[in-house]
DNA sequence: GTCTATAATTAGATAGAC
DNA sequence: GTCTATCTAATTATAGAC
């Protein structure tokens, strides 16, 4: 017997208790971070406890369940994708809107590639999830996008790439770096979210899916 | 007490062994559907035995652990990828040949969308997994399109998207539709995996990336 | 609201009969 | 090579002290 068994009768360790005002929050930042690397399976709530210093059982005691904590840490996700992108004006330029959905989409996928991986892990299979998350929150998106595309080809700006198809293809491109981040950690020589890299692949998604924009630097 | 529970001391039952010389292709594809679907945390050797009706230890008789098994189902889907893209013949036009990689990648990952699921799954986070995937696999075909790229760029034929970014703009692009399948039937009204869907997909992707291209059909 | 202890379930791997 | 039985470890959720 070892000595660390020895002492069933000892008192309890003495850990000391850790109020924080802020612990939903917490565990809310962590849960995005977990289940973004390993999705909702992969991801088990004792880790995203202890990753800010928490017990397992307050994730029951603030989310009831693993599920909730999911549900609740994508709709974190989507609020801030929102607040990212900022209001469309209506009577705004079209292409310059587009231009600046780009940007930003590119911008949010780098700062919080979680979203995008969040996303992919679940939208390989049909489950309860996807479904709440694809009539709640992606749907609106991709006809909105569709609209928008429609009208910058019609107005002979766009490239010819099929409105039904636009959001995979735009949400693809901008994304994928940074969904894949740590892959591209290991094949591109700079840092796939630095300014420069991210500053690059914009300016290449704008000028190739909007080939017919005078483009407002240039003009 | 349940009958079931009774009969602790009746003769076991009587399940049928089956034998099958091709168990190692059956355990391997379910692998594949199920590392795809769910990862390679939350796909589980039971379920992935069941889906064949085999038994769970076969798996590590076959494989000897989930570890091994996984990286047998990868490199059997990139030997795939591999014949499926075909051979590039060194001599032939630049931009028929990236215009063919660019078809056969999208038929490819309608088809197969796992690889791109698999990939996602294990690139979101550092891993031996994924360096492993990365030497093996990702980075001579990053490196070659990179370079077939940089050629097309200075032949004015391709898009200003920037080489080192090309690889996963390409992707992207091509693939979202496919690795987020389940979702992708939830937002489309036609099939996403359908030939109209595909060759839509394709022309456009060639044309938008291409816009220096003399289209063959039409000249 | 935080903490320890633990219940109930499920996972991957192994032993040994056949 | 297939199968049952089982081991060990890890999971989410709950009970109850503080």
């Amino acid at each position: 017997m070892t000595q660390a068994e020895v002492g069933s009768d000892r008192p309890a360790p003495p850990r000391t208790r850790r109020d924080r005002d802020n612990i939903r929050e917490l565990l809310l930042e962590s849960a995005i971070i977990e289940f973004g690397e390993k999705g909702f399976e992969g991801a088990s709530t004792r880790s995203i406890a202890e990753r800010v210093d928490a017990h397992q059982p307050q994730i029951n005691y603030h989310f009831a369940t693993k599920a909730e904590l999911w549900r609740a840490a994508v709709d974190h996700l989507f609020a801030q994708l929102s607040k990212a992108l900022g209001d469309l004006e209506p009577g705004a330029d079209v292409a310059e809107t587009f231009a600046n959905v780009v940007r930003r989409l590119v911008e949010f996928s780098a700062a919080r590639p979680q979203l995008h991986q969040i996303m992919t892990h679940e939208s390989g299979s049909p489950s309860e999830r996807l479904t709440w998350l694809t009539d709640t929150h992606v749907r609106p998106r991709y006809l909105e996008l569709r609209t928008i595309w429609t009208q910058l080809q019609d107005a002979g700006i766009a490239a010819p790439i099929d409105p039904s198809l636009i959001h995979y293809v735009l949400i693809g491109a901008a994304s994928l770096p940074y969904l894949n981040i740590a892959e591209a950690r290991l094949l591109l020589e700079a840092d796939p979210a630095s300014a420069a890299v991210i500053d690059r692949h914009v300016d290449g998604l704008i000028a190739t899916l909007l080939p017919g924009r005078t483009d407002p630097i240039r003009k």
